[in-house]
DNA sequence: CAAAAGATGTTAACAATTAACATCTGACAT
DNA sequence: ATGTCAGATGTTAATTGTTAACATCTTTTG
């Protein structure tokens, strides 16, 4: 069927970001190229892919890439980080209250975040965005100052807003993590709101890719004990993996 | 000089949204298509466009498309709302506590925001990562859940947010307006936070193109009597601009 | 001032895209 | 069942855009 197809392909290129013209015929030797050609045509014209020489671009993934842009920061680690969402995703379930952390890791996380009723609060206007397709999905807002490096909300509102509700599940991202020190991150005002959510979430998870151990940032918001479950891309070397049962850590 | 053609080419991409090469070869003669060529591999690399066969595409254009796409919106009026856009600009200080409201009127606005020292509150998380461009602005949103049809942020906790700061001049989206009802919207929560807005900002500044006049939508938010000027696209018929004068409203 | 790095121009070979037309397929009315 | 129609698909040639390689010019830097 067409429309299966299209759906597909499109699939496929908001999963991996974009699409050579080449890899999609071998994909679907039943076709010709010419169809194929048409069918990244129509997702264009729907708005959900930009063509480009020799295949076609995923607009969000677009819109990731700008991000970095504007904040300097390479998307980096793409395949470490669908690795850790994935593995996240499934610590859910419909109607759950979830917190989702900003971050590179957590927009991949969203990004792949099932169609549910969950009710979602984030500190970050991209993730937010992000989830709007969503249908399902109950999006709220810290509220607060955007700090333009890590678009990410914090201050004083964010606080208060984080106090008044209930979560059940908090996914939170962690830039540094050493066993001195613990999970670490570099700006104080998101510390602080990273260890109120930790504080009353009913269960932690951390997102974290492996290139992130063994690194210390200036400010501390947890420590092993303080989590539920510590999601990451590769097995952890054994002097972590060790710590994580002494502190009885889900390690995924 | 290099870096000012690139400079020049990229702000023309990012204001038309696309270029075709025979443009800019049109526009720059002294160079070759293939220097062209080049200075738009460069912006690509830096991640501010995507080059497409023939030209290049803005990638902050792509992704208002694709909000659109999933708002199932579409930017209408666009000629209206960069007019309206640039004459309220014109209203703005350095140093001022600004509020910008949702829509794609503040958008706009927003888009064209100067990069001078300003405090701004916004209830739209597309406008607050919009003007993450501006090294200068100071972005707050006012958190709450997120409308995924407007694209604004509602609710206790924006509520409570506006009610704790001080806002200079408040640019103000309306849906409708018609002299009986004065200023409308579509939801109850928008309204009631448009109310405090306008209660609490020391100048309220509305924007609305023609279209809406002579309109009307369920929640009154204000009348001509509670702000000090409206920005339109073309001159008001005449029975407004009595109605407007006799409220000593500003009309721009 | 010379060397190196970067920007530009020219060309030819290459690759992708388009347009036009032919063919196939499934839905629908008869 | 059959004819018809619209939409999907396939084929090809002509067009167009892109790349790569090299030569030349310009700017920067020691």
């Amino acid at each position: 069927m067409t429309a299966d197809r299209r759906e597909a392909i499109n699939q496929y290129i908001q999963s991996r970001g974009e699409v050579r013209l080449k890899e999609l015929e071998q994909r679907y030797t039943d076709v010709s190229s010419m169809t194929l050609r048409r069918d990244l045509e129509f997702l264009e014209r729907q708005g959900r892919i930009v063509r480009i020489r020799g295949g076609a671009k995923s607009l969000a993934h677009l819109s990731m890439l700008k991000e970095a842009a504007y904040t300097q920061r390479q998307v980096a680690n793409t395949d470490a980080k669908l690795v850790i969402a994935d593995k996240a995703i499934r610590l859910l379930s419909p109607g759950r209250s979830v917190y989702i952390d900003s971050g590179t890791t957590c927009m991949c996380f969203a990004q792949r975040l099932p169609d549910q009723n969950l009710f979602v609060l984030t500190p970050a206007p991209n993730i937010a965005l992000e989830l709007v397709k969503n249908a399902n999905v109950k999006i709220n807002l810290t509220g607060g100052q955007l700090n333009r490096e890590t678009l990410t909300l914090s201050g004083f509102n964010a606080i208060e807003y984080v106090k008044a509700l209930n979560i059940d599940l908090a996914f939170v991202a962690a830039s540094a993590f050493s066993l001195p020190n613990g999970f670490t991150c570099g700006d104080y005002f998101e510390a602080e709101l990273k260890r109120l959510i930790i504080r009353k979430a009913r269960q932690v998870v951390i997102l974290m890719d492996a290139s992130k151990l063994n690194s210390n940032m200036p400010y501390t918001f947890a420590r092993l004990q303080n989590i539920y479950a510590l999601v990451s891309d590769i097995l952890l070397p054994d002097e972590y993996q060790k710590a994580a049962r002494q502190a009885h850590v889900l390690l995924l």
